[in-house]
DNA sequence: GTGAAATTTGTAAGCGCTTACACAGCCCCG
DNA sequence: CGGGGCTGTGTAAGCGCTTACAAATTTCAC
């Protein structure tokens, strides 16, 4: 930076050519197809590229060609443990082939997301990861207008049309409270992320009342309490829950760190898990084996849909077509918080 | 965007020029320097802008201006929580003020972080944030003969030159050692990261040299082991130590993660935590409060670095000059962890 | 009402790169 | 040995935007 004289312009195509004593033309085709220029033209070439230390300038390919290599993703937030090993393992492998990532957070709100939709776009991604579903059909309108590939992750509802990697968090979510059922809990309660605009959320608890009405159960008596992330709000979640109803014998939670609150809060109060309530999670963060008692929940494989999603998106930016959505096994991770009621 | 068969041209500075009967000129001062245009003709322009659903073209843009608003950050990985919650902050801070981040990851390697920081420049980022001082020369005569406006992170050194925002590694390290010391542990072990490139990890083992030697303890003489990132790694490394040293009765280990593995080991070794041997980390992650016992640790503000990195980075690149350093206090957070020797 | 200053708008020259098309050698076949 | 096909390279036309500079218009003091 300095306060020194900043003319020192930065080598151009044109100045590489110059130097090898070809054209911008010849120098360009070196770069990005090698193979449609003879060897040592080429030779010359990479070494004047070398020597000049000449890298290419994004704008101007970005405006000339018509392609930014550029991947764009818009995620809820990056604390949430889950999406930043997804999105860590995105962005290896699209590095891996070339392609840089942009990501943007949303904080879970879907006018934020819908904005910064747009900024990616605007900004050039060839292509773009959405989480989950859920979104206005006027952004949906905007993206196929616009012809930008979007790859729906985290999510996977089966007969959907738009192309997505992930899981069925209704059915893994109904194997999990299968299993719940299945130690004899009848009172079962839940906590959930809000779910107005939230499939994955709304899917797993869908799943819940699907498996209790199979037992059943009551579904529809189900007690349900919706609050946003965080340790905190579990353990507030939790305390509504057993004094509503006392008799609660298993709590579900939508997501590990709600599951981690509510364990906190019941240690609180003096309950012992599971003997007095038994507490499952999704996801199977490390935190659900740190915790005390370690936490039933379900695993989700978010390193690798995370690069298959990359997989799937350079696909798509290849070939032009949609894919078959895929859909990622998940399976239960039987730990201690969950017993017999 | 992309090579699509349909050419559903997006519109340009031109259509809407064309559709408010004005030049390019104007519209495009009506879009940067509203105040540059007489309020009718604005309208008008406005009217078209948002008729036509027109957004700038960024390659365009950053051509033809030569900012591109894009600012880009090598991190180590979003793996590590302390990271995510920085760049999370960072990035909100950053969209609130026009700009995008773009990030790229090291996974803790110095050649890969390098290769990012070139990306992230040919890409046209506007400055960088890069985590800690460590890295070659050539790497930093790079980017200032690129006039790259530099800023580092999490780290912060009395006297260095380069602009950074952080806190003092060294001295927080020490201030938790000097509390370990005055609970009467003379048998210290250290549990660290890689120190090689990593000047954090490097200042906080100094650190506790340095309050050992003060206390007239044989600072020399600190059990070291480094390990790469990792609850497992903490576990195995706190065996070592236990395995050489049955009579070390304090571990400190230089993050929160390698602490909860220390931890676990302890506790499936049999060891009593706080009663047999204390464990201490650095950081504050929310495993921390959850670990059993709770782990006494250094807080570091992790989201106001982020934050207030964005700042100094719109800063420098308003200003163009090199901004003040900023260092930002820790505090020990004393848990059950840390008990007498 | 006039001229000069101030304000608003238009003109056009790039920014650095990709790529269609043109052109020059070259090889091969008849 | 001439022409058709190749292959390798050069020429030049943009891509969509910003911004000096020029032109047109308004403002205002006298």
């Amino acid at each position: 930076m300095g306060a020194s004289p900043e003319n020192t312009s930065l080598p151009t195509l044109a100045d590489v050519a110059k130097r090898a004593n070809v054209s911008t033309a010849t120098v360009s085709r070196c770069l990005n197809s090698p193979d449609r220029v003879v060897g040592k033209t080429r030779d010359r070439v990479l070494k004047a590229v070398s020597e000049l230390g000449y890298a290419p300038n994004f704008g101007a390919q970005a405006l000339a060609g018509k392609q930014t290599n550029t991947v764009g993703a818009v995620i809820p937030t990056m604390e949430n443990a889950v999406f930043a090993r997804g999105i860590q393992a995105l962005q290896e492998e699209l590095g891996r082939h070339g392609k840089t990532l942009l990501i943007a957070s949303s904080a879970y709100r879907s006018e934020l997301e819908e904005e910064q939709v747009r900024t990616l776009v605007a900004r050039g991604a060839d292509a773009l990861l959405l989480i989950g579903y859920d979104r206005s059909p006027e952004l949906y309108a905007f993206l196929s207008k616009r012809a930008v590939p979007t790859l729906v992750a985290w999510s996977y509802v089966p007969g959907y049309d738009q192309p997505s990697i992930g899981f069925d968090n209704r059915a893994s979510m109904a194997a999990m409270c299968r299993l719940v059922i299945g130690h004899g809990h009848r009172k079962i309660a839940c906590i959930s992320a809000p779910t107005a605009s939230n499939d994955r959320a709304r899917g797993r608890v869908n799943g819940i009342r699907h498996a209790m009405a199979e037992a059943g159960l009551d579904g529809g008596a189900l007690r349900l309490i919706e609050t946003p992330y965080g340790i905190e709000n579990g353990e507030t979640a939790f305390r509504e829950i057993m004094a509503a109803d006392p008799e609660t014998t298993a709590v579900m939670c939508v997501n590990d760190v709600l599951a981690i609150g509510a364990l906190r809060a019941a240690r609180e109060m003096g309950l012992t898990v599971p003997e007095d309530v038994s507490i499952t999670g999704f996801d199977d963060l490390e935190i659900a084996i740190l915790a005390d008692p370690a936490l039933t929940t379900v695993h989700v494989p978010h390193r690798e849909m995370g690069r298959r999603a990359a997989g799937m998106l350079i696909g798509m930016l290849r070939d032009r077509e949609k894919p078959a959505s895929v859909r990622l096994p998940t399976d239960i991770r039987m730990r201690r918080s969950l017993g017999p009621a």
